[in-house]
RNA sequence: ACCACCGUAGCCUAGUUUGGAUAAGGCGUUUCCCUCCUAAGGAAAAGGUCGAGAGUUCAAAUCUCUCCGGUGGUGCCA
């Protein structure tokens, strides 16, 4: 019982699977009627809850009419307990739930936590997420990898998994030696006044601007790469721990911010010797090879261009770090299964490292999956934090802020300052995040103020807003248990309409984290918000007609109001007290 | 050149994995609704060659092929 809307749908296709025998179809043809492909949801409430389409294939095979079939069915059907009417419409058979035994089976099940829950999985799932770059900025960009990473974890440990989360910080690299070196020569001495990742964001930039006019200089960044992987000069190890811990501490307080929380945090530094180690293995099972000077590996055999792993100057790549990170995933973590969160521009460095991985010999090679989404780009391009046109997420906060703000002040004017700014906090992180994961996965999200600073219609807010509602009639209405509802009395569109959103959680959760899509959830929670609002505006609980149907409406809010909460943590968006 | 992803109302998006009934929302536009649990709300109207064409099918936004447009990637960036 734990999941209502599953039961009706298995009533109902268990109901018509009884006929099917009786309809006298080739055995052969039997096998490819998928019958449960044709239980369905009809388009409007009004036909039913649920409705078969078999008819028109089997029609098809028997050469009779769908509608003969139909009838045919309906004829023999035998109606599930659940379902008071069964009705022909064209050639669909149309089921009727009961719906007052259908909304107790939800509301008495969505008051509970466990609502929604999977059955416990025995895999072990790391979730890779985030990898910001220390001595760069965090753009929005990284706000929809963390918000994507973030949710799906939730996601999917609610579905039953066990799950880690882990980051990866790309601590070194030419885009560190770059900004190493114009610090040393250009801007020695100087601090930043507020925000250091601004700062150091500044220095990068300008660097790559004198690497441009000056390309010979490259050569002094290349010697600083060099010692910062050797480690062997001590004035740069040095100032390379500087700035990365303080990239590294502001990266953490915007986790905080945003609700991000990771088990284990990696660090490129710590995985590049072993990354070489595995190289030079590789190199002596002549898998890799010199070429050109850098070490490669020929991947044509297997479909795919070759691959870089190592400069010619002995410098390391990302590839580099991802063969000793897959290694110590799976071996340290005994992992079952490994998620990487990384944008599609980097399909094909996944694709190379997992068929190397496999090539290597390493068992779970297939267990590893790259979740590709889109970027976040702008009217004018692509965001580009050497040319330093990346949007980045201190000014988006900044700014959204401002109008959160503004909104919040002129709604409650009579809270204290301090609470104001916190309320503005939550729905700007909810506005941000939510704008983040009601799209799919492989969509672009183009980027504009206008819509950044949204906070009506499909929004986080919008969700926030009807979860407080609920909240609040709850607590207007006072404690009154709700024992012995009449749950006949919830007969109306609107509340119908919200009980069905309300069952189908449980689904939309197992969706959601087998095709590692948390948007599945971002529109289903706007979907219940939105039904909701709907139901509150024309069913007045605190001020029913009677007790009875107050009962059964304040029954139904607490139901809607667990739900949303969940929905809400699912997506990594707080809840706020009020609004 | 090759590969991948995207193309659904003026703008943005869901629906495509698993083909089914009148293509679903938001923003914007035009109307209404605050003596009644918070108007970040609700009700309604207008707005569509689902990029184009062909094919498969009883049935195509959904599957197949061709083409067009956009984006990203294709050995020393990350």
């Amino acid at each position: 019982m734990k999941d209502p809307w599953q039961k009706a749908r298995e009533d109902v296709t268990k109901a018509v699977a009884e006929v099917m025998p009786r309809l006298a179809i080739p055995k052969t043809h039997l096998k490819k009627l998928k019958l449960a492909n044709h239980i369905e949801e009809p388009p409007s409430y009004k036909m039913g809850d649920l409705a078969c389409s078999i008819s028109f294939p089997i029609g098809k095979i028997k050469k009779v009419s769908p509608r003969k079939i139909a009838e045919d069915i309906i004829d023999k059907v035998r109606r599930p307990r659940s379902v008071y009417l069964i009705k022909l419409a064209g050639a669909y058979v149309n089921f009727f739930l009961k719906f007052g035994e259908f909304a107790k089976a939800v509301v008495t099940e969505a008051q509970k936590d466990s609502f929604g829950k999977g059955e416990k999985q025995k895999d072990k799932v790391m979730i890779e997420y985030s990898q910001p770059n220390p001595l760069k900025a965090f753009h929005i960009g990284h706000v929809r990898n963390t918000t994507l990473g973030e949710s799906l974890s939730r996601i999917m440990k609610e579905a039953g998994h066990d799950v880690i989360q882990a980051n990866l910080f790309n601590d070194i690299g030419m885009h560190v030696a770059k900004t190493l070196w114009c610090y040393k020569n250009f801007h020695e001495g100087e601090k930043a006044h507020t925000n250091v990742s601004k700062w150091i964001n500044k220095i990068y930039v300008d660097a790559c601007r004198r690497l441009e006019e000056d390309p010979d200089k490259k050569e002094e960044v290349s010697e600083i790469l060099k010692h910062l992987e050797a480690q062997d000069e001590e004035e740069i190890t040095k100032l390379w721990k500087q700035f990365r811990t303080w990239s590294v501490d502001e990266f953490k307080e915007i986790y905080k911010e945003l609700d991000a929380h990771f088990d284990e945090d990696f660090y490129e530094s710590d995985l590049k010797p072993r990354g070489k180690e595995i190289i030079e293995e590789l190199r002596k099972k002549k898998l890799a090879k010199r070429s050109k000077g850098a070490t490669i590996i020929d991947l044509k055999k297997e479909g795919l261009p070759v691959w870089l792993l190592l400069k010619s100057d002995g410098t390391a790549l990302y590839s580099t770090q991802d063969l000793a990170l897959a290694e110590e995933k799976f071996k340290k973590f005994k992992i079952d299964k490994s998620v990487y969160v990384v944008g599609s521009e980097q399909r094909l460095h996944f694709q190379q490292l997992f068929k190397t991985l496999e090539l290597m010999g390493f068992k779970k090679a297939k267990k590893c999956h790259h979740l590709a989404y889109s970027l976040v780009t702008l009217k004018e391009g692509k965001m580009s934090s050497r040319e330093g046109t990346a949007i980045l997420y201190a000014d988006l906060r900044d700014e959204m802020m401002k109008k959160a703000m503004s909104e919040v002040h002129d709604r409650n004017p009579e809270i204290v300052p301090k609470v104001q700014k916190e309320l503005a906090m939550k729905i700007t992180i909810a506005a941000m995040k939510y704008s983040m994961l009601n799209v799919g996965n492989n969509k672009t999200i183009f980027f504009d103020w206008d819509t950044a600073l949204e906070f009506e219609g499909d929004t986080g807010p919008y969700i926030q807003y009807a979860t407080v509602r609920a909240k609040r009639i709850i607590e207007k209405a006072g404690k009154k248990s709700s024992a012995n509802v009449d749950f006949k009395l919830l007969n109306n569109k609107d509340s119908q309409r919200l009980i069905k959103q309300i069952s189908k959680l449980p689904m939309v959760i197992r969706e959601s984290a087998e095709t590692y899509q948390p948007h599945i959830v971002a529109n289903y929670t706007y979907a219940l918000a939105d039904k909701f609002s709907a139901f509150y505006t024309t069913n007045p609980v605190i001020e029913a007609e009677t007790p009875e149907l107050r009962n059964a409406r304040l029954a139904l809010v607490i139901a809607t109001y667990k739900t949303l909460q969940k929905c809400l943590y699912l997506l990594g968006i707080e809840e706020p007290n009020r609004m």
